[in-house]
DNA sequence: TTGAAAGCGCTAACAT
DNA sequence: ATGTTAGCGCTTTCAA
């Protein structure tokens, strides 16, 4: 940043305050060093100079940053899947809270993956990162820990049973019984699952929630499930193959998209939603807020999870770094008119 | 980011290929000022060694830190605007390509708005700002031109004459007429305009583009436009005053909120989006994309934008600075059944 | 074309 | 409780 005239530095405090550069810094990092009047005076001639530590040499000498790198991806397009947005904001804010800003950072479709992360650590560029895409065969994790790079995950280590990273994630499973046993309650029997293929262990976690649901009122699920993709046209042919073979009264979905697809096969039909056919989707959208009827969805708690990222990132980066423990945060239901 | 063991530094380099330490920095930063063999030693060393710059002590040296700083405001819950998430997207990979990474900060309900930008500029942490909301009574372009910190809005100075610092915009009156010229030509005559406020200089722009394609063909406006606040029951309220007054057989709005409290006003009327009543909207938001019928909309190229304005961060960047002149793009429809 | 010296602004360690 | 010294890793002079 090019200053009309340079910045004041620390000298520039201690000269006007009489003090050494050193006890300038002690009212800064330490200030109950300093004795009551002492530390007045200095800061006074902080406030006067409208003095900040420079960034960069504070960097260099500490050897942290104060940063924490993510990896942008944007919602898809297509998709009702935007949970990206509302989590960042949630962590750029609590981050502040505790001092850390979010740098972004971005991989070319075709560039190696692990590239934006080597870049930023080999420069020092960041104290850590935040990870969101946890799937299997994803390398990150791994890779990051070889590296030996401080970083919290969003998203369970599902598959790699060394990790011993700090995690914070939502109880998909919890959070389609709590859909499911919705539905139940209202009287449902036949309650339908659209999800994932087979692959996606997230898919197959909330899917475990519908079955828990089922099961626990004794009730089948035999022929009552589809796994597809996540696409809006994937879902309406999955409702309507479920429909045809068995009448099922309410759908529960992985995610908004699919439970968007459910809504234009009812559409189809003439079938009224909440009203002929429940439905049930994931994510609280954006289109689950402004459609009409609403769609009633799962909710993640994105603020509590950045809470939780950012408690984790904070223990990984005190001396002695501290390792917490995987995080496991409940979701709720926003209950809207399609269910 | 603390190292297993420290990463290796200049000195580190120049001890492995045989040259002094100035003669690695030039390799990196002037590589045509070495002769060719020596070059190659010295890139040789740099592979083997893994070595990237310090960043914290670069940017202490050239007192720049290769970061842009943005305030990140997440979509409104219960509207369907998310342009933020594409564009920032869009940022990070053009920025990333120039060397530049994004930094994102918040600013608290109750804070001062400019106190997220004073830190960071007193603390020299970012080189400059990215800008996003120019509306009426924003101080922040005003202030930061007044600070001399180098900035670029995304959105043009529409009330600050003294304004000259870099901009990029989309062209919103472009688009609503692109909006109402497609519906004209497809025969509608008689099209209702559903916009904001008059004090949203945004909302006025949009809505020009329509008056201007309405009056091109010698139709009257009177009587067909709406003002109201970016909700859902708004538009859905401001369509069915409309329809009751007016008679129109399309609408345009200027959000795909609006758009979206139109479709529910036809659905409570059984008429039918695109058959009976043609609806556009404004943003081509995962809103419009996913609906069934699918909303069509304008949509801004937040790509070229992002490309745009990191264009005139470099100018702005290099010594000398370059101050470029407003760039103002225009926005394609994306048609789908609803118009 | 390469090397030596200086210093960016800060804080950790030590001395007073 | 405050001051002095040194040095983080880099690049910008300037000299060879």
């Amino acid at each position: 940043m090019r200053y009309p005239v340079a910045p004041p530095t620390l000298a520039d405090v201690a000269e006007r305050a009489g003090v050494s550069r050193q006890t300038v810094s002690n009212a800064i990092n330490n200030p109950d060093l300093l004795r009551a009047d002492t530390l007045a005076r200095v800061q006074e001639a902080i406030e006067e100079l409208g003095y900040s530590p420079n960034r960069a040499a504070r960097n260099l000498r500490t050897r942290s940053s104060h940063l924490i790198g993510l990896k942008f991806q944007p919602a898809q397009e297509g998709t009702a899947n935007a949970a990206m947005d509302r989590f960042v904001h949630s962590l750029v804010e609590t981050a502040g809270g505790a001092g850390y800003h979010i740098l972004l950072f971005a991989v070319g479709e075709d560039e190696d993956h692990l590239r934006g992360y080597d870049d930023l650590l080999r420069a020092t560029a960041v104290d850590a990162f935040i990870v969101t895409d946890t799937y299997l065969g994803n390398p990150q994790a791994a890779w990051l820990r070889q590296r030996r790079a401080p970083f919290v995950s969003f998203g369970r280590p599902w598959d790699d049973d060394a990790a011993d990273h700090p995690w914070v994630d939502v109880d998909g499973a919890a959070g389609v019984d709590l859909a499911t046993t919705h539905l139940l309650d209202r009287g449902h029997q036949r309650i339908a699952w659209i999800g994932w293929h087979k692959d996606s262990r997230i898919g197959e976690d909330r899917r475990s929630g519908w079955t828990r649901a089922m099961h626990g009122r004794n009730l089948s699920t035999t022929g009552l499930a589809s796994r597809t993709e996540d696409t809006v046209s994937s879902g309406h042919d999955a409702a309507a193959v479920l429909l045809d073979e068995a009448q099922p009264s309410a759908f529960v979905c992985a995610s908004d998209t699919l439970a968007m697809g459910v809504l234009h096969t009812l559409r189809d039909r003439g079938l009224t939603p909440g009203h002929d056919v429940s439905v049930i989707g994931f994510d609280d959208s954006q289109v689950a807020q402004v459609i009409n009827p609403g769609l009633t969805s799962v909710r993640q708690p994105l603020e509590e999870v950045a809470v939780e990222i950012v408690r984790a990132l904070e223990g990984l980066l005190s001396t002695p770094a501290v390792v917490s423990p995987g995080v496991l945060l409940t979701p709720t239901l926003a209950v809207r008119e399609t269910g």
